[in-house]
DNA sequence: CGTACTGGTAAACTTAATATACCACCACTC
DNA sequence: GAGTGGTGGTATATTAAGTTTACCAGTACG
């Protein structure tokens, strides 16, 4: 029963600069603030922060030395490339131009989003399941509405969303650079569409099974929910193929039969 | 699914003498530093918490405007009387020379306790349980070999360490109060002694079981054998105050047998 | 007594932080 | 393609906070 002068603690000299980093630092590290996104101007940072200018000028020189910022003089700060760009530009082009690396895409999809919704569906906050029903709603909304690039956007950021409740660290940067990537298009394989085409009440509705999993604290039935769903996005694709392989044959037979 | 600009939140502008004003405060408001105690001279305040000495003495003085710290010139600083003080002098003076309002006190000590006990056995931290284990022990020592003022001291110490391992800031003050009174003797009762007097092994019994209780969690053990305690101990009072009455009233008979 | 602790007071100095003004660059529009 | 309004870049003056140092004044104790 040792008894120290443990009682009093040293009091905290965080100054203003260390804590306006810690606090950017923090949101990019959490993936509030992901790769590549645009930070609001120095002034209005200020002004939210209760903190003057120069101070919050310092803070982004720090960041921008840990390579966390990037700062564009008449443009503004943004996010810097993190771990995300474990997807260099060569290994986008592969991908994007290998119907077997697309499928790797997907395998990856459906282990990784089924561990984020079984992790998403005990951590998630009240707020990230406000965004998660929205999303869901706007994506059967705009599905009904035949706006179809407003849907897919709420399909992609529905899992963006998923996964962002999972609160990973690790995992929110990663997905996060795949979903953006998929919303650019890297990987829709112009073969994709064709597959999923038509199967759009069968998207919503595997969604809503993630969803309301998640929701409802369900860990394995979301687990289970995300990984079918993926499952059978590919399955689409392969039945696609299989269906673009046979029409390819058949009008090679039929040239072949037309005498050319 | 408003979205405010509250990514960003206000820094702290908690100046130094904010942060160490609180940090005594909350030792006060917890009962780390209990009424009357002797704070550290502001020099070894200054010290321990890495500020400089007039700041100490802001603090102090902001402390001292909330009646929370006396600080004596030339003899140090300490803490004020907070609501301990509900035991005033004249209450005090009512309990030490009334019989039924020691029955009070060990009425009152006895749902207080099991009370206390049921928390602590839930809220215990390794270091509460390694001062139980402590008393529990020197207790047993100091009886064994005799020397009835520590043994004493380790006994009333032993109940205060059940009640701050409860961590109500009500009950801490409270009881830490009465302990104290205790301790100066002014529950002591001229022929309460005489009561348990002899029961050493006993009390030292019911302590363990009280203390074992509280370490291994068992709560509603921990609030029966506290209960059971004080019960024990108000009954070796009446018993031994019935006694007293019938010797009173044998010598009376006595008397008027031998013809006063 | 005097020594060694305590709190009480004051001044000089250093540093952190703010406020303000002005310049340079970029994008967008008329 | 010049203007306008936003952005970051720079410098300076000023204010506020905190530290350091020294010395004064009580209290306790041998």
């Amino acid at each position: 029963m040792k008894k120290k002068s443990a009682i009093f603690e040293p009091i905290d000299h965080e100054t203003v600069v260390d804590s306006v980093t810690h606090q950017i630092e923090n949101l990019i590290v959490t993936g509030v603030l992901k790769e590549g996104a645009k930070l609001p101007s120095e002034r209005e940072m200020a002004d939210a922060m209760d903190v003057s200018r120069p101070k919050i000028r310092e803070a982004l020189q720090r960041l921008e030395e840990l390579k966390l910022v990037v700062v564009k003089h008449g443009e503004g700060s943004f996010v810097g490339p993190i771990i995300g760009s474990a997807m260099n530009p060569a290994l986008i082009n592969l991908i994007s131009r290998n119907q077997a690396a697309f499928y790797d895409y997907l395998e990856y999809r459906r282990e990784q989003e089924a561990f984020a919704a079984r992790l998403a569906a005990t951590r998630a906050t009240n707020s990230d399941k406000e965004i998660i029903r929205y999303l869901l709603a706007e994506h059967e909304r705009a599905h009904l509405a035949g706006e179809d690039k407003t849907a897919k956007k709420a399909d992609i950021d529905f899992h963006a969303a998923i996964v962002d409740a999972c609160h990973n660290t690790m995992m929110i940067h990663t997905m996060a650079s795949i979903y953006e990537l998929t919303h650019k298009g890297v990987f829709y394989n112009p073969d994709f569409l064709l597959a999923v085409v038509g199967s759009g009440d069968e998207l919503i509705r595997q969604h809503k099974l993630i969803g309301f999993a998640v929701l409802e604290g369900r860990a394995e039935d979301a687990a289970q929910a995300a990984w079918d769903h993926i499952d059978f996005v590919e399955q689409s694709f392969r039945k696609s193929n299989e269906n673009l392989r046979r029409e390819f044959l058949s009008q090679k037979r039929l040239a072949v039969v037309s005498g050319d």
